[in-house]
DNA sequence: GACCTGCTGCGGGTTG
């Protein structure tokens, strides 16, 4: 049978009604699978291949007669932006064939969430924060609510995987599959996604061998694809050139522009903009970042989704999900990724509209952002992606999740409470020792309180502390941060901090503005319009980067690769760059210490997680690492006298244990998450150990690679 | 070298 005849009739019908003459592919595979067999299903492949529809045609399917009586699917979003698209996305699918569908989120009316208690039926569409507000506040309503549910959807499930907002919602949806003894189907929704082995046991790590992959690799559309290098003069000055160029790539088209911060974004709004007043043009560039107010983000969405004229977005990551901004011309990246799937996503947001390719344009500023770029670039060529590596010993959801259960179960005995940990989904590799350790401590600390007769754990006066912030809801880590006000109106916000004073002048949503009055309590900042300004300074940690970016950097230096997709700039900048490799003759398979009098420079030239691992190694070894860059630039300071190639050596035959290595972490570079400052320091390291530390892996990196220490 | 994400319930006042 083919798909479309696995459809009910009203499905067939809304087919019909859509005009649609065929399925995606995706779509064709996905409607057997979720139809035909009782797996759970991931179903993964690019922007815009109609995953949505693939999924929910056939879940319609199986609901259609049920689903008017009880709540029947579990739609889990990671953002609110995206329910809201869905939901129209889905509803219009529901229409005529009275299944109802409800929003449940934060910015959701009380009076429909209680509409929606008093007659849970359907398909509700949440995020992760907002099951943990239904086990905390409505704790009794959820056998109610959930006791009939036949499937989980979880939308953009890659976003999930390797951080701990996924174990917080991998954790709720066990304890919901407790409550109403019966697990759901899973149906997971990813863009492309590698390290299949490791999706399946996220979502079913007792029956991997029932989770079925759908997959699609290749883009459909051409791709154009150009780099152009424009060096900058100072370390924090793009040269206006770069801003001309852009301007003569979008006069007539409708670009989205990433930048890699925030202040970058607001940088190069006001540049820009100066640059189309000066033809004469209006406001022609919008900004769009994290900070920027939402009143005035959705603003910016709208005219760019509505506009005929060529108008276009500069952005930081805030776009790369789903959020509708209509199609666009030509998606321009300024200086590298940090990571190749993030290209991958960017460069799928151009080309939407039926049979045009999708153009990018690469510009770099840096030595080490050119050879960057190109890294990443052929590594999307190549079809490759960062594979998943999940959120090891997760201790601190752990602690956060304990808190949650002794509220759902307002007191529980504690072999009972570890029974629920040791079987949740979530932390079910955990020892049990270090869960005992944990109940202690919170206990110690007041965080649980154990009661003497019945034997109960229930919430302490610390602990009750924690669970009443507003801040418990959600398990990532914010900043502080001032609201900016013009008059009434919220403008946005900037990172809060002493170095901030009245009478500074800001760039903010674009526009120019001087600061007039700061109310502390309140976090509050005001503004008036002003005629000059620096963006804000934003705080932000660094992230990691992928082992094979850092050999692919090596191989393009090392080689003589002509790549004809960069402008006569770069491969200028390129050749500058392998001048001393090639005169000594470095290959891909060396690494180099570059030794000037007493001080080496080591390019380590791999992921973060080894270069790191190394540099904790070297410090337990003795040696004085002083600091390490972006790229993995080692700086060491050893007397000439001293032999670091013998210390490589030493390291590499020594055998290591985590503990060695962890006597070269600083206190300031040890393992930080929301929660794991109530944890004991022994679980904190372990959660160090296992998410930082690779001891294996950089052992065979120093196996690998021949040494080279160099002379300047 | 960074970016992004979400979130009470209740009482009191106002509005339709």
């Amino acid at each position: 049978m083919s798909s479309f005849d696995l459809l009910s009739p009203n499905m067939q019908k809304k087919i019909w009604e859509m005009r649609w003459e065929e399925f995606t592919p995706i779509q064709d595979k996905a409607i057997p699978a979720i139809i035909e067999t009782d797996d759970d299903i991931i179903i993964s492949s690019g922007t815009a291949s109609g995953k949505t529809e693939a999924a929910f045609l056939p879940i319609l399917t199986l609901i259609e007669d049920t689903a008017k009586q009880s709540l029947k699917v579990l739609y889990v979003s990671p953002l609110k932006a995206l329910i809201n698209n869905q939901f129209e996305r889905i509803e219009s699918l529901c229409k005529d064939i009275g299944i109802p569908i409800h929003k449940w989120h934060g910015d959701v009316l009380q009076s429909k969430k209680k509409k929606f208690i008093q007659n849970p039926a359907g398909i509700l569409q949440i995020t992760p924060e907002s099951i943990e507000s239904l086990f905390i506040n409505r704790t009794s309503m959820i056998p109610h609510i959930f006791n009939k549910l036949d499937f989980i959807v979880i939308d953009e499930i890659h976003s999930f995987l390797d951080v701990e907002r996924g174990i917080q919602l991998r954790s709720l949806l066990a304890r919901i599959e407790k409550v109403i003894n019966k697990r759901p189907r899973y149906i997971g929704l990813s863009a492309t996604i590698d390290n299949f082995e490791f999706v399946k046991q996220w979502v079913n790590f007792r029956n991997t061998d029932r989770v079925r992959i759908i997959h699609e690799k290749g883009y459909d559309k051409e791709l154009l694809y150009h780099l152009m290098h424009f060096q900058r003069i100072e370390a924090n000055k793009k040269p206006i050139e770069l801003y001309e160029d852009i301007r003569e790539l979008t006069r007539e088209a409708k670009a989205i522009i990433f930048c890699n911060s925030r202040e970058e974004v607001e940088y190069s709004t006001v540049l820009l903009n100066r640059l189309a007043q000066k033809e004469g043009e209006g406001e022609t560039y919008y900004p769009h970042h994290s900070s920027i107010d939402k009143k005035e983000r959705k603003f910016v969405e709208k005219t760019i989704a509505e506009s005929t004229s060529p108008k276009s977005v500069i952005a930081t990551s805030s776009l790369e999900l789903g959020i509708d901004i209509g199609s666009i011309d030509i998606v321009i990246q300024v200086d590298s990724t940090y990571t190749v799937s993030s290209l991958r996503q960017r460069l799928g947001r151009s080309g939407r509209k039926q049979g045009s390719s999708s153009m990018l344009q690469l510009y770099s500023t840096m030595e080490d952002s050119l050879v960057q770029s190109l890294a990443v670039m052929e590594l999307v060529l190549e079809k490759w992606v960062e594979p998943s590596q999940g959120y090891k010993q997760p201790f601190d959801i752990l602690f956060h999740q304990i808190i949650s259960m002794c509220q759902q179960y307002n007191g529980i005995k504690r072999s009972q409470l570890i029974q629920e940990i040791k079987s949740n989904d979530a932390f079910h590799d955990l020892d049990i020792e270090d869960i005992n350790e944990l109940l202690n401590y919170m206990i110690e600390r007041e965080i649980l309180e154990q009661l003497p007769v019945v034997q109960e754990l229930i919430i302490g006066i610390v602990g009750e502390r924690i669970l009443r912030s507003r801040e418990f809801y959600s398990v990532f880590m914010t900043r502080e941060q001032y609201d900016v006000f013009s008059g009434t109106k919220q403008i946005g916000t900037i990172d809060k901090s002493p170095f901030i004073n009245i009478k500074d002048r800001i760039i903010l949503a674009g526009k120019l503005w001087e600061i007039y009055d700061i109310d502390s309590k309140r976090n509050k900042i005001y503004v008036s319009k002003a005629s000059q300004g620096d963006p804000p300074k934003y705080s932000g940690d660094g992230g990691k980067i992928h082992q094979r970016i850092g050999e692919k950097m090596m191989e393009i230096i090392c080689s003589d690769n002509f790549f004809e997709y960069i402008d006569e700039k770069a491969a200028d900048c390129l050749k500058e760059i392998r001048i001393p490799y090639h005169s000594y003759e470095v290959t891909p398979q060396q690494r180099v210490i570059w030794r000037k009098k007493d001080e080496l420079v080591f390019e380590t030239y791999t992921g973060t997680t080894i270069y790191q691992t190394l540099m904790w190694m070297l410090r337990t070894k003795g040696v004085d690492v002083k600091t390490v860059d972006g790229v993995g630039r080692i700086k060491i300071t050893m007397p000439p006298e001293e032999d670091i190639l013998k210390v490589f050596d030493d390291i590499k035959n020594s055998t290591w244990c985590a503990e060695d290595v962890m006597k070269g972490v600083l206190e300031r570079e040890t393992f930080v998450s929301k929660f794991s400052f109530y944890l004991p320091e022994r679980l904190r390291d372990k959660m160090h150990i296992a998410n930082e530390i690779d001891i294996e892996n950089t052992l065979s990196y120093l196996k690998s690679y021949t040494f080279r220490l160099i002379e300047l």
